[in-house]
RNA sequence: CGCGGGAUAGAGCAGUCCGGUAGCUCGUCGGGCUCAUAACCCGGAGGUCGGGGGUUCAAAUCCCUCUCCCGCAACCA
């Protein structure tokens, strides 16, 4: 009987397209299943979307249409790129299907009827600059503790989840399971920042918009969204909290949950939680995995540094961009992407070292045994090295998988590539050729090339699928378990060889980068030209009161990174506190004196503690850099218009 | 003093838990080879392991301290 194991990614949200950052997950999650699926154990592998909640709402409004249409266009999208990177997920569920929602609405029941959720009110005090909620104990003399203003005594009915009461056991279930959270670092944040200071009760229902899953005994309530989505790890399986499938007791508990590391938190507070209450096993580890950057730089549709799967895999191809992201990431720390370095891996290990390998021993058995597999009769004391080698790597990458260290373990089956090249030249092959009594030696070697070729066929099978078939198609051989790597030399003699096609043509980078830059930049018209303009009428704009004002003091927030404290003279008699998050680029010194454009009518908010009333007018030239607009010879006070 | 991570050759990283010759990939320079995709193989140069202090026979590794980066939290009126 094979061993069940039940991996997942996070369900996407269908707020927008994906980027290959959130695809980088999938691509992560598929290689690891498909890697224990080799080493033969009953794989189910899930994923999925997320489809309800305000932010989806939006979306759909924005663009004109009902959120189930909206969310179908992006659900499908999503599945197109899951399927264009060649993943073999079992599942891929949909928060909006019917069992999901049922289900949902059975686990809520089950907590409410248990006791577990309990209805409340939202017992506000509520501040209206701060838009805020404050518990009575937050308060500091009745008011704000943020700005001190009166407070407002604010109801509105909502269920809570009890977390405090897991809240030990949740403590101790992390501390008795080192593994649980990972990687450690993570560990020590959840712990340190969310559980050890206390949990508040969860508010677990909304009812300000409808695009969720009702409350059934409270139609007038919808489900908290992360309610629903993390549920999907065992609805998917067929749970409902009262029948539950047989697939269900099958793989569940999980034996891991692949997330993205800003979503920890959910997942390992709150999702455990609600498994505790349930009664329900927690899932044996959740592997938080790192970022994937672009150019340093976080991706976001505002820096245009947006890359999506698709127009990756246009460029490279989907083994390309499969080996590119499995080996560029780190495990722990942020991995960056730029298009140079993706040239630079596919020229240097995909057409160099394993390309050419495989070419350049193909071709020499075509040309020295008219591509026919000839037999091992003359081994040598040299071809030990590279039998060990590799016999050794598989419980080597077994053994790096375990750890999540898949850049590792890639670069493992590419150092049997190089070490493949060297046997090459420590043999001569051509050499061999020349002499006729050196046919059974010349023999040996290229049989070993070609059953080394299949180890690494083999090898890379789970991290690069089209590559390794289309690699054993050219060796003529179908041999291709782990198994099968136990013991070298089990590729049968006299196969047939397959044509010697390179398998990844050098790029050149200057024309890549060029034809990249105009496919780009192509793209980048098409959205600026759908996108368009909201005009406004000037009644719209005469709303705005604008006002020079001049700057008389001006100091950094201590709890802000980003905040400067600025005190202005509007031109009245009393001055004026306004907030700016111009501390990237201002001195604070620097300001004094200087003359702004202040917007006058704004109403107030508060920012770390401190009421900014107003704001002034700077440029955004880039994502990094903020020009505040000055002004002089115009008296403070005057108005704009 | 909010919590955490990091700084190692021109670039990207491993090594740090458990002290003992500083390693890998790319780039660069020189050599070799011609089976192969200007590829492949060998060799060289290049590092006071962020700074300072301490423990030790011995520190990238352990302890203290400083500087700088990056996440999370806060937050760009």
């Amino acid at each position: 009987m094979k061993k069940p194991y039940y991996i997942t990614t996070a369900i996407a949200y269908t707020s927008k397209k994906p980027h290959i950052g959130n695809s980088y997950e999938i691509v992560l999650t598929d290689a690891i299943a498909r890697f224990k699926r080799m080493q033969g154990f009953d794989v189910f592998f899930l994923t999925g979307t997320d489809e309800h909640g305000q932010k989806i709402e939006e979306c759909a409004n924005d663009s004109n249409c009902s959120p189930d249409v909206y969310v179908d266009r992006i659900a499908n999208e999503i599945k197109e790129i899951c399927d264009l990177l060649n993943t073999t997920y079992d599942k891929f569920i949909r928060t909006t299907d019917d069992y999901h929602i049922k289900a949902v609405q059975n686990i809520f029941k089950r907590l409410y009827e248990q006791g577990d959720i309990y209805k409340s009110e939202y017992e506000g005090m509520y501040c209206v600059p701060c838009e805020g909620f404050y518990t009575s104990s937050q308060l500091i003399d009745g008011k704000c503790p943020e700005c001190k203003s009166e407070v407002r005594p604010t109801k509105e009915e909502a269920y809570f989840l009890k977390l405090s009461k897991y809240q030990k056991r949740l403590e101790k279930h992390i501390e008795d399971n080192p593994d649980f959270i990972y990687p450690e670092s993570r560990k020590k944040e959840m712990l340190n920042n969310f559980i050890k200071p206390g949990l508040l009760d969860l508010c677990v229902s909304r009812t300000s918009f409808k695009w969720g899953v009702p409350v059934t005994f409270d139609d007038k309530h919808i489900i908290y969204v992360w309610v629903d989505a993390l549920s999907n790890y065992i609805t998917a399986l067929g749970f409902d909290a009262k029948e539950n499938s047989e697939l269900y007791y099958k793989y569940w508990p999980a034996d891991v949950h692949v997330i993205g590391k800003d979503i920890l938190r959910f997942h390992t507070i709150y999702w455990p939680i609600i498994l505790m209450a349930l009664g329900e096993p927690l899932p044996k580890q959740i592997f938080g995995h790192p970022w994937l950057l672009m150019d340093n730089d976080k991706m976001s549709k505002s820096k245009g540094n947006v890359i999506y799967a698709d127009d990756l895999v246009n460029l490279f191809g989907v083994d390309a961009v499969r080996h590119y992201l499995l080996s560029e990431m780190p495990y722990a720390n942020d991995g960056s992407l730029s298009y140079s370095s993706i040239i630079e891996r596919y020229n240097s290990e995909l057409a160099n070292t394993l390309g050419n390998l495989v070419n350049r021993c193909v071709a020499m058995v075509v040309k020295y045994f008219d591509g026919v597999l000839p037999s091992s009769t003359k081994p040598e004391p040299i071809d030990d090295e590279l039998k060990n080698f590799a016999v050794s790597a598989l419980p080597k990458i077994e053994k790096l998988m375990d750890a999540y260290h898949i850049s590792d373990a890639i670069n493992e089956v590419f150092s049997l590539a190089r070490r493949s090249n060297k046997y090459i030249d420590e043999t001569t092959p051509w050499i061999l050729a020349k002499d006729e009594d050196k046919k059974d030696r010349l023999a040996t070697v290229l049989y070993n090339l070609i059953e080394s070729i299949r180890f690494i066929a083999v090898l890379l099978s789970p991290f690069m699928p089209d590559t390794s078939e289309k690699v054993l198609s050219q060796i003529g051989c179908n041999i291709n378990s782990f198994d099968s790597l136990n013991k070298f030399g089990k590729i049968p003699e006299g196969q047939k060889m397959g044509e010697p096609v390179p398998l990844f043509s050098r790029l050149d980078e200057k024309e890549k980068l060029a034809e990249i830059e105009s496919s780009l930049s192509e793209k980048k018209e098409d959205e600026t030209a759908t996108e368009g303009i909201t005009m406004i009428g000037i009644e719209d704009f005469a709303k705005v009161d604008l006002r020079i004002a001049e700057i008389i003091d001006c100091k950094p927030i201590k709890r802000a990174k980003k905040l400067l404290e600025l005190t202005l003279n509007d031109g009245t008699a009393v001055p004026r506190t306004v907030v700016s998050g111009i501390a990237n680029w201002y001195k604070p010194e620097s300001l004094i004196g200087k003359k702004i454009i202040l917007v006058y009518n704004l109403s107030p908010a508060t920012l770390c503690g401190v009421v900014s009333s107003g704001m002034i007018l700077a440029a955004s030239c880039s994502e990094d850099e903020v020009k505040v607009i000055f002004v002089d010879d115009i008296p403070a006070g005057t108005k704009i218009s």
